[in-house]
Order: structure tokens, then C-alpha cells, then sequence
DNA sequence: CGGCATCCAACTCGATACTG
DNA sequence: CAGTATCGAGTTGGATGCCG
């Protein structure tokens, strides 16, 4: 019998992991897990909204916040802005075909988050109430 | 001739959204997104890590973070810790049910953010450009 | 070995005020 | 209308030291 082997299963070894990839999937899932982005994202999937739809649809959201958000999510390419420059300015805003491709994803994130949220939510009650 | 069209194509009206889904959406997104749980998770992929294994695996995680971001998972109902009273104690870390569902949908997210990961290094270079 | 407590630097985000 | 600038509270995360 094999002794270096332990009375508790013994963890496989875990997969080689490219980091570099981690690192892309992680600057993802953080620009889409920041503040406000999933609901902006979510609201420009029916079409292009102006600015102010945008601060209109969006409860709570800071005119700051809305700015930057947008102009992160257009600095990588996800978001396209439209400037007609009327007195007053218009500005649109519409996802790219990158930024509806990662609207897909998110709404596949989504289901699951939806599905398994009573779960999740049983399980925070359990982890709170075992730690007094 | 309706005045109340404007030259450029109507931004159609934003879909109705149930605001409590995203929240729940933002959520998971936050939690995967924050610096280290996409490692984590990932390591745990193929099968249970001790404590120590998964410290040497994620180079340059500290040790709080990694105690703090395996407690948040653990609570959330995603990784089940078990404890071995040993001395020196063991503690292994493998994902439940729940998490490797997870786990697959970051696959998902994972496969889509290398596939554009290129495309979005683009548009940052040229957006940093425009804007001297 | 695994983990908690403390301290501190950096960043995030909201409020507010001002501009073309 | 859409955006920028500034300030301050709150949060995140790293470093360090101690404990069973």
C-alpha cells in the first residue's frame, strides 16, 4: 500500500493554468462586475440610448460614474459613442458587435445567477448562522 | 414629414429590466471579478487543493487574501472546506456542486475573453491614441 | 500549517460645483 | 445636454506579526 497516500482523499494535482488567460478572464469579469456596468450594458441591449436615457433608466447612478463607465467600456471597444453636435449636444450610445457578443455571454452569467441565487442565498444564511 | 424624429437613427426605447436580477448578476459578477477568485476557482477545477497548495499555485496571492477570498466562496455555497485535526493541521478546499456549475460557465466567460482578448487590446491602443 | 488582527497605501465612488 | 474637476468617505488589498 501506497504510504504516502493520506487517509483523506488525496487532492489531484491541480491543471497547469495559463496566468497570462487568468489574467484576461479576470480584467473581464472585472469591468463587467464593476458598479454599473452590467446595467448599462444591459440597457443599451435593445439599441442605442443618449446619455440621459441612460442616467434616467438607471437608478442611482452619479452622472460622474455614468461618464466613466461608458468611456471604459467604449476604451475597449465594446461601446460606441455618437456625438451630434447641436446646441444642446446629443450624444448616443450603442453596444459594438464585441460589446453585443459579450452581452450574450453575460445574459448565459446571468441564467445562472438567476437560477442558482436562492441557493446561494441559502447557503450565506447557513455559513452566517454556523458563525454565531 | 414627423418633427419629432431627429436626423439621426431613434434610439429605440430600453428594454423593461427587473433591476433585482441584476443586482443578483452584479453580484456573482463582482465576486468572480474581484483580483483573485478566477485563480482560485480555476485551481480548484480539477479537484481538491490544500491550503498551501493553492498559496503556492497562485503566485502572489498573500495569505489573507486567500483566506478572505476562499471564505467568501465557502460562504456563497461554492467551495466546501474540510478540515484534517492533524499536527500540522490540513485543510483541503474543493468546489460543491454549485461552484463547478460555475466553474463552467467561467469557462464560457473565459473562452470568449481569449478569443477577443486581441480584439479589445485593439481598441484600447487606438482609443489611448485618439486621446493624445 | 493554516489563520486571525492590525496597520496603512491605493483605489472606488458619490456629492457638488462649474463649463461649452 | 453632456461632460469635467475636485474633494472626501468608504472599501480593497498588501505587509507584518502572533497564535493553536
Amino acid at each position: 500500500m501506497d504510504v504516502s497516500a493520506t487517509e483523506i482523499s488525496a487532492p489531484t494535482q491541480a491543471q497547469p493554468h495559463n496566468t497570462n488567460d487568468c489574467e484576461t478572464v479576470r480584467a473581464i469579469l472585472a469591468r463587467t462586475g464593476d458598479k454599473w456596468s452590467v446595467l448599462i450594458v444591459k440597457m443599451m441591449g435593445s439599441g442605442p440610448q443618449r446619455f440621459s436615457a441612460l442616467r434616467r433608466g438607471i437608478t442611482g447612478i452619479s452622472q460622474r460614474m455614468l461618464t466613466l463607465t461608458l468611456r471604459n467600456l467604449e476604451r475597449d471597444g465594446l461601446v460606441l459613442r455618437t456625438v451630434t453636435p447641436s446646441t444642446p449636444p446629443r450624444v448616443d450610445y450603442e453596444l459594438t458587435r464585441l460589446g453585443h457578443s459579450l452581452w450574450i455571454i453575460m445574459e448565459s452569467f446571468g441564467q445562472w445567477a438567476i437560477a442558482h441565487r436562492s441557493e446561494i442565498e441559502t447557503a450565506r444564511a447557513r455559513f452566517d448562522a454556523r458563525n454565531h
